[in-house]
DNA sequence: ATGTATGTAGACAGATCTGTATCGTTTTTC
DNA sequence: GAAAAACGATACAGATCTGTCTACATACAT
């Protein structure tokens, strides 16, 4: 692995095992190891564990938006389709083996003092997401965009949360139908 | 405080402690400074942390359902009221300040393996909550009560998602104006 | 090509966490 | 009221976690 690759690397696998374990139980040993990097490599580019967190999310948080756009965006021109299409990419991300639930929720629920900058990286995704979907909803020239957004999203993080309990990827089409509704009325 | 009444209170505290903490960062020396209670004592009702943990999420399960139905059945006799009125329910639980998001889906984040106990007491508690206003669905005398069931627990885990980071009671009624619009389709 | 950056490997310190052991005290129960 | 059970306080063992230090190897820029 080229040098200049082990940062993103080391983030990618972090990600991972925090989503797997836990931000708490997947301890610094773990991900070292399963990134074949030693202790020093990572210390020397992130100070703290924490700062490891932070980066990690910050990085998730600009790849899922980037590609929920592109999976919107190849799929379709109307706004309102794509609004709905949200609803596919969320079902193929439901469909990973991988999934257990949104990180950036479970990071608001193991770090969830409002001032924990951990938690703020949470807060800061879902806004971005949320703004996305206002983009579509004033881009399809929709009464009341910012109102159709929130209940977009609602649906969206319902969805999620019923998909990490259930493990399966049903929620996801439910949701889109319940959106369908919303965007016919 | 009774003896009788200290393992409630062991876990009503650790709970409370899990939900503000994490499950992982609320150490057993925390909750029994909390409690007030010697380590001694706790080590005598529950054999391990996890049972601990375990025993609270059955607690709480118990508690949060008994609530919901007394909340809803003590405001109105008709079940589509009902199924409207836990809405309001959730706004009562967002707008308490200990309001951190759902235990039972931050318990999910943090133990995400199928097989880990932790995880199915979430599993479960979500069923019971699932079968509960599948019952109303079907005492509205609503076609397809399974999906409406579904879609507005569905709109509950939205709900509950939304308010777990913006830290805003608001999404409770937002949720409640889509399932009202639900029901008069 | 040569020095600087960064990498590997792993021991180590110090804190923290779960769970146990000890022992005196209090409460319950019969 | 006496025996049994439970509680309080605290020390302790052993594991684990974060972060540092040392010593050496490798890659990259000038």
């Amino acid at each position: 692995m080229k040098r200049s690759e082990i940062r993103d690397h080391l983030l990618d696998t972090a990600i991972a095992l925090f989503n797997k374990h836990g931000f708490h139980a997947a301890g610094v040993d773990l991900i070292i190891a399963e990134a074949r990097v030693a202790k020093t490599t990572l210390y020397r580019h992130f100070p703290t564990k924490e700062a490891l967190i932070l980066a990690a999310l910050q990085r998730r948080d600009e790849i899922v938006r980037a590609e929920m756009r592109s999976f919107v965006e190849t799929r379709a021109r109307d706004p309102r389709e794509r609004l709905l299409l949200t609803f596919d990419y969320l079902e193929v991300w439901f469909a990973k083996d991988t999934f257990k639930g949104c990180p950036f929720i479970s990071a608001a629920g193991e770090h969830g003092a409002k001032d924990d900058p951990v938690f703020q990286a949470a807060v800061h995704h879902k806004r971005e997401v949320l703004e996305y979907l206002r983009e579509l909803a004033v881009a399809a020239g929709i009464g009341r965009p910012e109102e159709i957004a929130r209940k977009i999203n609602l649906l969206h993080e319902g969805a999620v949360a019923v998909a990490q309990i259930t493990r399966e990827t049903s929620s996801a089409q439910l949701a889109k139908e319940m959106a369908r509704a919303l965007l016919a009325a």
